[in-house]
DNA sequence: AAAATGATCAAG
DNA sequence: TTGATCATTTTA
């Protein structure tokens, strides 16, 4: 099936299961609008679904309700921006219709950008970006850093023009899909056991290649 | 193997 | 108010 391949994710995408969410994201585009006016995209590969209030790795866990999370039970299609161990960030993708807490965090992300597509001379995208020393996006934080996704971008609407996903040019094979266990989540006892992360088999971008046994 | 580094949250 | 805890990354 054709599809355009600048189309927006509406905001339907994002209110649906989180499960769901997180698979059907792996292959679509990430697009960051920087201030001054530059865009950088990134092709989603691999992401991990956190299930809201009965996920003990979920920041919503129990129902608990803060500040922090307070996005979590509006309506699905916005940024979750946090940070972590006081150096790093994460990206999270709201989920879910109103009062049902659900986010995607967006693992990796094979990284282009609009500059590197303008300025390749015969090189292929990875060596320009080699070239140009742009960082990888080959995890949850570095591709934060990569896309200058900081705490400014929390709460941002992905139906706006800031942060926003395009749907991807290559349909996502549900075969080419892998499944495993969540990475870095001891914490939370047997929530670490479900198979909630997902990944695009033979990506170089995946954060962790150390486990590819299931095949849907 | 362990440091770097700070917001968050629950306990006291 | 305080102290433990991190959905990480890098360096050794």
């Amino acid at each position: 099936m054709f599809v355009k391949h600048t189309e927006k994710l509406p905001r339907a995408f994002y209110q649906r299961n989180t499960l769901q969410v997180a698979r059907d994201l792996l292959g679509t585009y990430l697009v960051r609008r920087l201030p001054s006016g530059e865009i950088l995209r990134g092709r989603i590969v691999e992401t991990e679904a956190y299930a809201g209030i009965y996920d003990p790795a979920s920041h919503t866990y129990r129902d608990r309700r803060t500040e922090r999370n307070e996005i979590w039970y509006g309506e699905g299609g916005f940024a979750y921006v946090y940070q972590i161990y006081g150096l790093y960030f994460c990206l999270g993708l709201i989920t879910e219709p109103p009062s049902v807490p659900g986010a995607v965090l967006i693992r990796a992300v094979e990284l282009l950008s609009g500059r590197q597509a303008l300025s390749t001379n015969g090189e292929s995208a990875p060596e320009a970006m080699a070239l140009s020393g742009v960082q990888r996006g080959d995890g949850p934080s570095k591709l934060c850093l990569a896309m200058q996704i900081d705490r400014r971008c929390n709460g941002l609407d992905l139906c706006g023009d800031e942060l926003f996903l395009e749907v991807g040019d290559t349909p996502c094979q549900f075969a080419d899909v892998v499944f495993t266990p969540r990475i870095n989540i001891d914490y939370a006892g047997a929530g670490a056991l479900s198979y909630w992360r997902y990944y695009l088999r033979g990506s170089p971008a995946v954060s962790k290649k150390t486990y590819e046994p299931l095949r849907a």
